[in-house]
DNA sequence: CTTGACCTTCCCTTGACTGGAAGGTCCATA
DNA sequence: TATGGACCTTCCAGTCAAGGGAAGGTCAAG
């Protein structure tokens, strides 16, 4: 297969299986014109790959995840626990983002949006407490 | 003000004071000896900035926040949008996370996390599909 | 007079790609 | 056989919002 069928079949661009062949993820064949030549393994590893991206794990973690996924012998606590740090990465920035969205969705509350200058959410970034935002964080 | 006297007021790195002036954010003024030289006034730019930034606004928004601030003309409305819009990127973003997160606390359930080799995270990763994360899926 | 804390600019690195230029290859059609 | 278009290749630059560190200038205390 050449790249532009196994960016069809796996659903990643083109440029990206580059990258990862580039970042030593994969390692296609090469066919007598230069052409990366792709077997049916390096599909599958690419389809793993763009699933444990999708789960939001990192280049370095899906590195780990695919030699342990090769390793025959490995334990699956060491799985669990990168998927455990992964997800415990996850739940701290849904927290953040939580916490501005409450934030935000109370000044946007509070703002009258018209065509007066007068603007609680440049208020509180100007630093300025204001009184509905400082009562709701208690 | 030095610019190490602004970073401790205004709790930004020297370094992120510095490139919010090279990208045009601040106009500090400098002293003969080539020191950045703040008045009240960046100092003021700055903790806008910073809070801006703590809610997740980008460079560009504060930018325009920036400049809605400093406009005496403006309509609160154009923050108002601003900020909704905003507050829709954050909103898909929590909604993206937490799908991770179902999923990975699925099948980290899953995962016996023991000296055996045998892991549903990495079937599921391989392609395989796993009755108990589908089953939640539904 | 020296030490150490501060300041300056400059360039490189991050993560995970994406875009684009310049050029080579392959295949079908005229 | 020519040619056009769809592929493929490598390489370089850019994204976002800084952070790291080198090389060198400045300032104040002891």
């Amino acid at each position: 297969m050449n790249i532009g069928d196994v960016a069809t079949r796996s659903g990643l661009p083109a440029k990206t299986i580059r990258y990862y062949e580039d970042i030593g993820l994969i390692k296609p064949h090469r066919s007598a014109n230069g052409y990366r030549c792709f077997q049916e393994a390096d599909l599958h590893k690419l389809a793993f790959l763009g699933r444990a991206r999708a789960l939001g794990f990192s280049i370095e973690d899906c590195r780990m995840l695919m030699a342990l996924y090769e390793d025959e012998s490995r334990a699956s606590a060491d799985v669990k626990q990168l998927a455990l740090e992964h997800l415990s990465k996850i739940e701290a920035k849904i927290a953040d983002l939580q916490a501005m969205r409450d934030t935000l969705t109370e000044l946007v509350h509070c703002c009258a949006g018209d065509s007066r200058p007068d603007c609680p959410i440049l208020k509180d970034l100007s630093g300025a407490l204001s009184p509905e935002v400082e009562a709701k964080a208690e």
